[in-house]
RNA sequence: GCGGGCGUAGCUCAGACGGUAAGAGCGUCAGGCUGUGGCCCUGAAGGUCGCGGGUUCGAAUCCCGCCGCUCGCCCCA
């Protein structure tokens, strides 16, 4: 068969099979942010071009290259440059544009916010890369202390650890702020030792090394690695406060036993990212290793209008979770359709059978029937496919008894049950049973 | 944007120096058991062999183009 229509390139349907895998880490993600005092946010699907320009950076991919445009569509929408909107490319600076609007930086002197929501950028699609993917992530925004980077930290870590995805390796890195004695003076210590060897730089470095000079410490070509190997790093350059700062954290992980491998050429590619930053990336991945990725952003808030407030978060891909779960062997969880199916067995049945189905389900009971009047052995095949563990058959026989056939599926057992007493029973045989 | 690999049934895949038949397993449906699931057995439905063109007496198989998927570069979750 030849489908007319697939998913776009880069997407993925996520099927009823799948979902209960989905749940499960969506409900792990809310239940151990909850255990840590973090309250859910949901913003749009798409905001003002703008924001992510101002905080992402103009000169990240993300903005350059990796954006969606989203416009009113047809000959009466003409496109007016002030819809400049965004399909949402991160889970950050929306919560911080969101948080701003709404004056909750006013109302709580820390304001700790999770999210789960799903992000477009134009990329070529690949293992572990989509161009709508999934994150959950958290900003815990109001506090410069080191004790909120670990807090961070140890939620992402708590997390991946009850989730099946463990085996992770998290990379910390601080990038310094951005006081003239800081980043920028190692902004300068950097790109001198660059420009001593500019002419063995690839292509795309020689132009970064202007543009982002940090991000030429990533670049996976090999001449640029052995020159990056003896470049100076920013952790050497950082003033006193971010060195107590960044020293503070290590402690901290320490404290809780978090294992962490100090990463100097770790940068990250969104320009709004201060002091810390962190990555945790897993070794059966591939290409796209990292599952995790956060740090903090202490302009942030005032580069989108408001007061001077630092802030530290992270973001975690719920596909890459999904794909180390399954590299870790983890189980798929498989839940039962439904609980009871009502199998007729004599058209004579099928009014009381109808009225059964109602009954249970308004009982709380998940609930299915026949709806293509298929033979009582269909019904049985169908009832097991679908994890009933008990089947009511109700025919001839059972009318002029006034009665109900229960059959447990498990057991293979079965007996009758008087017609007025079968909501009641099977409402205590199924809660006794899951 | 640039490379590599791959497109045969709903799914996983056989079949390929061009030639006697479009196949298997799983799944679906029906029957064996005319009121009973899982196991087993029998049968059935389901395919323009990604699309288009070319070579040839003959193409799923060879060639070209396109499309799609996939992996990598890049970038990141």
């Amino acid at each position: 068969m030849t489908v007319k229509f697939r998913a776009p390139r880069g997407t993925k349907d996520i099927l009823p099979d799948d979902i209960a895998e989905w749940r499960l880490v969506e409900e792990t993600f809310r239940q151990w942010c909850t255990r840590y005092g973090y309250r859910e946010i949901r913003t749009p699907t798409f905001e003002d071009m703008g924001l992510f320009e101002r905080t992402v950076g103009e000169t990240s991919d993300i903005v350059q290259k990796q954006m969606f445009a989203v416009m009113p569509y047809g000959s009466r929408h003409p496109i007016g440059e002030e819809e400049r909107w965004i399909l949402r490319p991160e889970g950050t600076a929306p919560v911080a544009r969101a948080l701003l609007e709404h004056g909750l930086l006013q109302q709580f002197p820390i304001v700790k916010v999770f999210y789960i929501a799903p992000i477009f950028r134009y990329e070529r699609p690949q293992a572990g890369r989509l161009r709508q993917h999934h994150q959950c992530g958290v900003e815990a925004i109001g506090s410069s202390s080191p004790l909120l980077d670990v807090e961070v930290i140890a939620l992402g870590f708590d997390f991946l650890t009850s989730v099946g995805a463990d085996g992770f390796v998290i990379n910390l890195n601080s990038i310094g702020c951005l006081n003239e004695n800081c980043r920028p003076r190692y902004r300068q210590a950097l790109i001198a030792y660059l420009q001593s060897h500019e002419q063995r730089l690839c292509e795309d470095c020689q132009r970064r090394l202007y543009t982002n000079p940090l991000r030429v410490l990533d670049c996976k070509e090999e001449s640029c690695q052995t020159i990056v190997k003896d470049a100076p790093m920013s952790v050497d350059f950082l003033c006193d406060e971010c060195r107590e700062h960044f020293d503070a954290v290590r402690k901290g992980l320490d404290e809780l036993g978090i294992a962490y491998e100090l990463n100097g050429r770790l940068v990250r590619g969104l320009d709004y990212y201060t002091r810390t930053v962190f990555e945790f990336v897993h070794p059966k991945l591939g290409a796209q290793s990292t599952v995790l990725g956060g740090g903090r952003y202490d302009g942030l808030i005032e580069e989108l209008g408001g007061n001077p407030t630092p802030g530290v978060g992270f973001g975690c891909g719920i596909e890459r979770v999904l794909l180390v779960r399954e590299a870790n062997a983890q189980p798929k969880p498989k839940d039962a359709i439904v609980d009871v199916f009502i199998a007729v067995a004599a058209d004579a049945a099928k009014d009381a059978a109808l009225k059964l189905l109602y009954e249970l389900r308004r009982a709380g009971i998940r609930t299915e029937c026949d709806y293509l009047d298929r033979s009582l052995k269909a019904q049985m095949r169908y009832a097991d496919k679908l994890g009933a563990r008990f089947v009511l058959i109700l025919g001839d026989e059972e009318l002029r008894e006034n009665v109900v056939t229960v059959r447990d599926m498990q057991k293979s057992e079965q007996w009758k049950e008087p017609s007025d007493k079968i909501a009641s029973s099977l409402m205590a045989l199924v809660t006794n049973s899951s």
